[in-house]
RNA sequence: UCCUCAGUAGCUCAAUGGCAGAGCAUCCGGCUGUUAACCGGAGGGUUGUAGGUUCGAGUCCUACCUGAGGAGCCA
């Protein structure tokens, strides 16, 4: 008669009970008759107890020679222990090997520290470990959060295309693929293509992979990451900023309120997360440079900032430690900002957008704008920009038949994971991440 | 592209220009409550590559390779 199967999550609701794990060996110490297996699922951990005259000679072998990271289907009785992390624990009573690692070639992540190369170089592996796995819990948290967000407000989902004819801002560097003997291009973006579908469906967003062949070798940096960007007609940049900031909050909300035991499994400091409340502060540029201005003069900060120019990573972090919650920079020059921007009227010569800043020295999760919405003026950036003109062409449409005043924001996925996980690297936010000096495995 | 740092056992690291070592992992042995268990033993090396200085180079010099952090650029 077969015990039920079940998760190591759900284990607590068989006390008593003689039930079935499937998972893997994550540890084993042995105290003489006495054996202590240390299995995972994916869901958690629990200890198993295998003593040497409570079961038949060969499970106890067996699990004495078990090598780590061997896949096991295990039966055995669930009992409480306050001796127990994790509140239970398993007497075991067999175990079915359904995979034995090889003692000559072991798991190669052992339990004590690694170095980040070594660690990269066995992503495939390290993402079994409890810390990543916690990581990757949150990440897909907050994708749900973010489609969770959208979806209730009636955005549209609509998936723009990866593969594309011209750069979509003429700006970075792009990967370039060959397209049945011509040059096409991955995209940095889908903004410039939702804008169409914005112009269709009233509010919209993407969800996506988003591709930069800049060198950028920073913890900030991903060749290869996801963004989430919503597009809403008729929205301005004053409305804009309310979206951003309840955005924010809301997937700060469901990762405190559904991955909580994750975030003390990574030991994410939960006390600054649960101070994310709208509204966040806004500054303006002038604002800004303001403040960068008198830090320089105080000495917190090295560089001198020159006005006019765009916000160096430095820059960004100190503002936002500023803050105890994300701060939104608005009306930046516009010669620094993108060609598609709408000048502010009270001063043309900027630009009516935000760059969320995140905590912590996070820097930039969030940028977004108002977008041009005369034919002309467009018309105009583009051949300022130098940008080829037949390529803008369907671009351009957009404002010839009934163009509106509207707006959106690109949110990088694995800026925002980093910040939210409290991370050093963005590369562990991703299952594989894809970097200058790396695409194995 | 530029600046800084690093490369020694499977992993993490040590070794004043003078015999290449430790902990972990693996294997063997011991221990009936271990918590990155502990104790004893064994195996395991082209010191990133090439050249140079020297009686002698892991160590000093030159070039290159690889990686990391940062700048710029960006999300």
């Amino acid at each position: 008669m077969a015990s039920p199967v079940t998760s190591i999550t759900q284990i607590g609701r068989h006390d008593g009970e003689t039930v079935t794990l499937r998972g893997w060996l994550y540890n084993l110490r042995e105290s003489g008759k006495l054996l202590f297996p240390i299995f995972r699922d994916g869901s958690g951990v629990i200890q198993g107890v295998v003593a040497k005259n409570a079961v038949a000679p060969e499970v106890f072998e067996t699990v004495k020679h078990l090598t780590l990271e061997s896949s096991v289907i295990v039966t055995g009785k669930v009992r409480a222990d306050k001796r127990a992390p994790g509140g239970y624990e398993m007497d075991v009573e067999s175990v079915e090997v359904v995979q034995k690692v090889p003692t000559e070639d072991p798991f190669p992540i052992s339990l004590k520290e690694h170095g980040v190369d070594f660690l990269m170089e066995h992503r495939h592996l390290w993402v079994r470990t409890p810390r990543q796995a916690a990581i990757l819990r949150i990440r897909a948290e907050i994708e749900n959060a973010a489609r969770e967000f959208f979806n209730e407000r009636d955005f549209v989902l609509t998936d723009p295309p990866i593969l594309t004819p011209a750069a979509c801002e003429g700006t970075s560097t792009l990967f370039e693929v060959d397209y049945f003997n011509d040059p096409a291009f991955l995209t940095q973006s889908g903004q410039l293509y939702i804008e169409a579908t914005a112009m269709a469906l009233g509010k919209v967003y993407s969800f996506g992979p988003t591709f930069r062949a800049e060198k950028s070798k920073t913890r900030r940096h991903l060749t290869e990451f996801w963004m989430v960007e919503p597009e809403v007609a008729f929205l301005e940049l004053d409305g804009l900023m309310e979206l951003a900031e309840q955005f924010i909050t809301h997937i700060v909300k469901r990762v405190l309120e559904r991955r909580r035991a994750d975030l003390v499994t990574i030991e994410r400091d939960v006390a600054t997360l649960e101070k994310i409340e709208a509204p966040f502060p806004r500054i303006s540029y002038d604002e800004a440079v303001k403040m960068l201005q008198e830090g320089h003069a105080k000495g917190e900060l090295e560089q001198k900032f020159e006005y006019g120019g765009d916000l160096g990573s430095p820059d960004e972090t100190y503002l936002s430690n500023k803050f105890d919650r994300p701060v939104m920079v608005h009306r930046y020059p516009a010669k620094v900002k993108a060609f598609y921007m709408e000048p502010d009227p009270q001063d043309p010569s900027k630009a009516l957008c935000v760059d969320v800043l995140a905590p912590e020295g996070y820097g930039e999760i969030i940028g977004g704008s108002q977008r041009i919405g005369s034919y002309e003026k467009l018309a105009q950036r583009i051949k300022e920009h130098e940008l080829p003109e037949e390529a803008f062409k369907w671009y351009l449409d957009l404002r010839k038949y009934g163009g509106v005043p509207h707006a959106g924001f690109g949110m990088g996925i694995e800026r925002a994971v980093a910040w939210i996980c409290g991370l050093e690297h963005v590369r562990e936010t991703i299952p594989f991440a894809r970097t200058l000096t790396r695409i194995y495995p």
